[in-house]
DNA sequence: GCTTTGATTCACCGTTTGTATAATGAGTTT
DNA sequence: AAACTCATTATACAAACGGTGAATCAAAGC
């Protein structure tokens, strides 16, 4: 991680390069602070969302964060106020990522052949798009997973701003996967549960499939090969 | 939890009824001393199963589990030398404990009935099994994934003595599963985790279900429905 | 009844934690 | 070039942390 500090290298700040980039016209042109100050901001967030990830938010502290990203620990409470807001901070881009990058929501491509194959390729590809999300991003299941193992005040946070609308939609994709014969007629929590279990937790537990396994989730083969299992196991 | 102090109160110590149970002759018979001992020690490690779970390892104070337990935390150094001896001693119970209770071993119960539909059924019993597993203890599975999200040297350790092992039983399950025509003929680590982690993840993140779902998985007719859920889905 | 044993508590050490405030100085503005 | 802004660093502090040796005191042994 580690955003470059201007600070103490004479360094003439060779990143200026980005700014001719593209003319933003009116709105408050970047300055190289307003950048760095950007960029100093990211590096945090990333390495909050490492640390939390790995340890939980009791077992990460402020200091290793900011030590991870290269900048003071005082830095943390000048752009995020505190521990727990830095918290928040993170969950919000995880989910806003989440939402940008994939979704559980119907048709994404308009395939709107109506034939049982294309609904079951359909849902054959959300999945897929699920598990790579997985793949690319497994710090979320994670530091969602350590949040969601007790019941804090975070986790109601949580809950009630992102959680809540994540499980509406899956939701209504297992109801019209039943509709369709795709899934059976069983308890929709539980299926949902099923379907998001056999997801992420290969990738969640990466180290120990690495460790006990010899082989590395992150791997395209690997990812591909599990793809396959899910597909053949969920959608019959 | 809270292991009765029998210090600051004159209590007259009135578990001595156990002590009238079964005379074991020669072995030292259990002293109200030796007993207090034992149930010290339980109640640690029981304390020590929850905050570990629930807060994962630097989470996880000494301090919080010694007041979890009724006792002072200079105790936790007395029975089990340090807190990584402490986080040892947990997994080594939580192992020994599912090895106890559980089998993903071949019979079980001998039906020795070489029809299709025994060995399904069989397979059925098995998996049902794990799940009423991960719903009675699943204190298991948060402690263990708190652990193996990153390479540390405790996994290292847990991998070694005992998730190996029961990697190794779960790969031939599968593996005989597959040779059934029950489980697909696909990747067997990605039919071990899906399978791992469509059982348990409702279970770890019972807290999240409880308040996004408004149902307990710890009912037993939820429990039910997703022991039902899971067989739909996994055997075919 | 007295001594001995050992399970438990007490007091403390050095370090780390989250948070807060003041000082600094490079970049922007005039 | 001087004045100003504000991103960053320095320093501090009270609380909590894991760990340690001495003190305590009820139970066990004589």
């Amino acid at each position: 991680m580690n955003v470059k500090k201007t600070r103490t290298p004479r360094g003439k700040r060779e990143s200026t390069d980005a700014e001719a980039g593209t003319g933003d016209a009116q709105t408050t042109p970047p300055n190289s602070r307003t950048l760095q100050k950007e960029a100093t901001r990211a590096a945090i967030l990333q390495s909050a969302l490492l640390i939390f990830s790995e340890r939980g938010f009791d077992g990460g502290s402020t200091r290793d964060i900011a030590a991870h990203a290269g900048v003071h620990h005082a830095l943390i409470k000048y752009y995020f106020g505190s521990k727990d807001t830095l918290w928040r901070a993170a969950v919000t881009f995880l989910f806003e990522r989440q939402a940008a990058e994939m979704s559980f929501d119907p048709p994404a491509t308009a395939v709107t052949a109506k034939t049982h194959l294309s609904r079951r390729d359909h849902a054959r590809e959300i999945l897929r798009q699920y598990v790579l999300y997985c793949a690319r991003h497994p710090e979320h299941a994670r530091l969602m997973m350590q949040e969601s193992v007790r019941d804090s005040e975070r986790l109601q946070w949580a809950a009630d701003t992102f959680i809540s609308g994540t499980a509406s939609r899956a939701e209504r994709f297992v109801q019209l996967l039943q509709r369709e014969g795709i899934l059976p007629d069983v308890s929709v929590p539980a299926l949902v549960y099923i379907i998001v279990g056999s997801a992420q937790l290969f990738y969640t537990l990466a180290p120990e499939v690495r460790r006990v396994w010899g082989i590395d989730p992150a791997d395209e083969a690997v990812t591909a090969a599990h793809i396959e299992a899910l597909l053949a196991v969920l959608v019959r």
